[in-house]
DNA sequence: TATATTAATAACCCGCCAGTCATTAAGCTC
DNA sequence: GAGCTTAATGACTGGCGGGTTATTAATATA
């Protein structure tokens, strides 16, 4: 057995190939737990199994890491969407349902819905962050919703509506589900948490029941 | 005119009845814009007119500053909507509606409403502060819409519903919106901006008209 | 005016962390 | 296995910021 002295027998491996997907999983996760600011390089390194300045090597600094992680995890997310809803059969009511559970199911109850609750949380004191964040994530996603909204209305399914106003109702439960989720429900007591499905559920038809045309 | 040698004459007031209030309002000030973690104390103080010293022989510690600062903004602002919902006249459709418009002109459109951004930011980094803010915030607020909820259904207004759940589709645009404001809104232009009482209003009905009884 | 009390200050301490760079060694080629 | 390229390392730097404390001066009291 080695004495103190050798704790680790660090045994370097040459594997630039793999290294900035390893670096990304990695900041993934911490970046999820501690938010941006909160969140060290060297733990990010680390858990990746290489040491600090591997990762300058990879990403020219922390912002770049981050932005990164959002591609990988974000951007592709939208675009999945957009094709479910594409191939979607059944009522405004009903797509509107299903889009926001799927929305859940897909996005919200995975790692990486994090992501959306840090933006949120430190877009003001990382405004680059914010508009890198809104240009790729938030824009795609807003047009879906609408896009389903508005052929609700012109199908005569919906009543007249403000979309833009209407948008918000849609997303606002959903953000606020990632926010608790992240934010909030560690301190509640299991049986106080939020069911997301039964959440989603009753306000999509809640919605659906205000929106539909008399 | 003073030479650069003394830029500040320092004439040291002696205060002391003051200090506290001047420190919390400035605190609010600075929490709001930027963070529980990113605040700066020496900051606070300089905006309240003293030093940093000065600041820690009131408060013991930044974060003792920040509790303080939630006592005095939130926890009345909760008891004086109590009272406004008591003495309010008319069917629970309409409370509903005017309930949380009345929220967002008492509370969201102030700046205190930054106290419940910086807590849904940063509870997972300083728990502590989330099981303070819930004791002392979120469950009288949400006591507050479930009795709302529940008297509808009572009186048969509204269908029945599972207020648990209802109570965060009421909860979750106004969440929505104060996360908006302080974090998202800055990098919108004026005219993509979300209109809160318009939002609200919209919200509310659709919300009333879902949970009408047939 | 002299003295005691204490509010206020500012220099200081210490730990933390993004980013750098000189050094080391893995693994390829001949 | 000698020599070369470059992936990987870890010690180092510089600045920041929460909290402390010895010192200073404003005011009350006599």
């Amino acid at each position: 057995m080695n004495s103190i002295e050798s704790p680790a027998p660090h045994k370097r491996e040459r594997r630039k190939q793999d290294r900035p997907g390893e670096l990304i999983e990695a900041a993934l996760d911490i970046f999820v737990e501690k938010g941006f600011a909160a969140t060290r390089v060297e733990e990010v390194a680390a858990r990746a199994g290489v040491s600090k300045g591997t990762l300058f090597l990879y990403f020219p600094s922390k912002e770049d890491l981050f932005k990164a992680v959002v591609r990988e995890n974000l951007v592709a997310s939208v675009a999945q969407g957009a094709e479910d809803i594409a191939q979607f059969k059944g009522t405004s009511s009903e797509l509107l349902e299903w889009m926001m559970l799927q929305w859940w199911h897909r996005y919200g109850a995975t790692k990486a819905s994090g992501i959306s609750k840090l933006i949120m949380s430190e877009a003001s004191n990382f405004p680059d962050l914010a508009v890198f964040f809104r240009t790729e994530v938030i824009e795609p996603a807003h047009a879906l919703v609408r896009n389903v909204l508005q052929a609700g209305i012109e199908s005569g399914e919906f009543r007249p509506t403000n979309v833009e106003l209407a948008l918000h109702s849609v997303m606002a439960p959903l953000i606020f589900l990632v926010m608790w989720k992240h934010a909030m429900s560690p301190c509640f007591s299991s049986q106080e948490q939020i069911n997301p499905e039964a959440f989603i559920s009753q306000h999509a038809r809640l919605m659906a029941r205000g929106l539909s045309a008399p």
